[in-house]
DNA sequence: ACAAATAGCTTGCCCTACACAAACGATTAA
DNA sequence: TTAATCGTTTGTGTAGGGCAAGCTATTTGT
């Protein structure tokens, strides 16, 4: 009696997988991020204020699940370097609103063509679509979102 | 003149989401696996070990990307728990072949239905489908192999 | 047979990432 | 006015993890 394959979902946790790979991935992109001036998490950063827009310093802390502390001083870097801006709430003026700035928005560009290599190395074994399909699906589980096709690609001068 | 939407392919790197997801899920992963004696790195050895079945000590040093000194005491740690076996090579008694044992093998199980709960916080905004899809595209990324869909699905008493 | 070279183990050193706590200024809310 | 909140600075502590040296057991090349 052949056992047909039902499949019987063997638990399947994504996370192990994850860590690994993101491990593989940070390990290259350090060295590709250096000449830039930016290490992995300075980029998890920008990624994170690209797409949710400008934001409280706290609530950033949050998403990121960083101590605040730590973030103070992962802002200054961006700061310092012009990439971010801290302005000043109008409704609260003791919070800060974190904002990407234009040349944040093209670092983040230029960093992440220069990524290029590190990913076809780490995601070789996936083709274009796959991996377009695995950044729809990390993007969506990061924002909750499920993909935004934002028809003003005004992101034309790529790479 | 209306600029069409033609996807120019907005570079799209996973790295920094990956690096993202992995640390929220890291993050949670150590409290719920804290009581197993677990930490997330050994659930990454464990499940690296089980995908390649036994390998050489500096082979599981080279997909870990870590440094064989980290990797002798992260094994030491398994092999204490009896999660792990060092055999020596037959055909190369210097060589350690680093098999997963039954117990590893049960335990790995069982964090990985431990960890149901942490999955469905991080990948909450995942349908079933999806997170199945994403587990496959991180299986074959990490593995190089296009997923494998065993018949033998022994794995029956899940969770 | 003897001199490398290799796999693994141990120890020690160092650096970096982070969490946590405390104290402060600015601002807002009770 | 007092209390709470946001951000900042300055510690302090711990853990992850790379790197090197020195050791044993074993294999390989001459």
């Amino acid at each position: 009696m052949v056992e047909l394959p039902v499949v019987n979902q063997p638990v399947h946790r994504s996370g192990a997988l994850l860590d690994h790979l993101a491990r593989r991935m940070r390990l290259r992109a350090e060295s590709v991020l250096a000449p830039l001036g930016l290490r992995p998490r300075h980029l998890v950063t920008l990624t994170v204020l690209r797409q949710q827009g400008g934001c409280s310093q706290q609530a950033l802390s949050g998403t990121l699940e960083m101590d605040g502390t730590n973030v103070v001083g992962l802002l200054n870097d961006l700061e310092r370097d012009g990439l971010i801006e801290r302005r000043r709430s109008p409704e609260d003026r003791r919070r800060h609103v974190v904002v990407l700035t234009d040349k944040g928005a093209r670092v983040l560009v230029k960093a992440e063509c220069a990524l290029a290599a590190v990913e076809d190395d780490v995601l070789g074994a996936l083709d274009e679509t796959q991996r377009e399909t695995l950044y729809g699906l990390l993007q969506q589980a990061a924002t909750g979102v499920p993909i935004v096709c934002t028809g003003d690609d005004a992101d034309t001068e790529q790479c």
